[in-house]
DNA sequence: CTTGTTTCATAACGCCGTTACGAAACAAGG
DNA sequence: CCTTGTTTCGTAACGGCGTTATGAAACAAG
């Protein structure tokens, strides 16, 4: 009677290679056009790798999701020291520099097209570096006294909302939304200046 | 030789009963779920009726989501009376009515998981009436100098990100999302002051 | 080398969007 | 009235998908 028997194979480096190639795979082609025979051929491994790892191809896509919100988040950690301003310049880059994984975390949980939504904590966490900044400016006096979450997430949602729309090319056709960002990030500043 | 022979069917008639159908699909069991065959049969015909009408799933998808911008544009209209903190309530009033066709709007061409998105002018004529708002405020002097496409694209963004982070549940678990709301529609009317 | 046990790749299943085919439904001509 | 011709659409087949079941592969122990 042996204990062990097969050598294990789905093993957490696989399980870091199918996440990373379905990445590079939502980048290439966009996410509605992965499946899982594709995932696993890039992998060099088979279907089944993806379902005794993730449980299934909305799990997989979740982790995906998960993934990009940890990147997310460190970006805007990084940006941190530019204070709000800093913040919201870098929430764009991010968002034109991983464009299709981006529609994945905010357009495939709206559409729910697949049950692919963040854990909460992952989207909480990615928010942290903004609602710090809030609190630090209005410690120092030169934002509106609310509650922290409420101007938070009112920011958040202006960031989100004109990427949101630029990439989903809505909006007047030749609009400039490098400027129109810009003038949002100040016609926000303004006010919710205190 | 006949010219005419086996009776039409496929007529406008059954075209529109195919939008109500498929919309009505689309609102109880979300995009993902509407198969052609359920609205086949929900619609006393066959799948080939899709085909004939419309050319096959997509445009389906996108003719509902060209309804879904005809309601919304109505909704605005009705709404213009109210200047633009009656346009925003608007917005968010829409939009948690009609929860599944919004998402199908705006989701559905972020996440590019069909390509059902809108025709450009559907998506112009909805944003008519707050531009026409925003240039009303210029005019009356209650609103900043700036190209009015700018304003109104920046303000659209912030009530779309709101309404996007709420009905994608991120943010904060027990947000009070009507008083964000609130307080964001106060902020931007101070931002974008005279 | 045989046996036993675990592990995974292959193949099958059901459902989907899409398409090809043939029956259905009528106008015209004998 | 029946046959012919023409157009139209419902049915059935096809390829591909996510998912699942099955059996071969790969080793430890006896």
């Amino acid at each position: 009677m042996g204990f062990m028997a097969r050598p294990v194979v789905h093993t957490d480096s696989l399980r870091q290679d199918l996440l990373a190639v379905t990445a590079e795979l939502v980048d290439r082609d966009g996410p509605a056009r992965v499946t899982l025979r594709d995932v696993a051929a890039a992998a060099r491994t088979s279907t089944t790798a993806v379902y005794s790892l993730f449980g299934g191809k909305s799990q997989l896509l979740a982790a995906v999701v998960d993934g990009g919100f940890q990147s997310f988040r460190d970006s805007q950690m990084a940006a941190a020291p530019g204070g709000l301003h800093g913040l919201g310049v870098a929430y764009r880059t991010w968002a034109l520099q991983h464009q299709a994984l981006y529609r994945l975390m905010f357009g495939g949980a709206l559409a729910a097209y697949v049950d692919c939504q963040p854990s909460p904590e992952a989207a909480a966490d990615a928010m942290e570096p903004l609602k710090d900044a809030v609190a630090s400016a209005q410690a120092a006096g030169t934002l509106l006294q609310a509650p922290v979450e409420m101007v938070a997430v009112a920011i958040w949602a202006q960031v989100h909302g004109l990427v949101s729309l630029e990439l989903a090319q809505m909006g007047p056709p030749e609009a400039d939304w490098a400027a129109a960002y810009t003038a949002a990030l100040d016609a926000v500043a303004r006010g919710w200046a205190a």
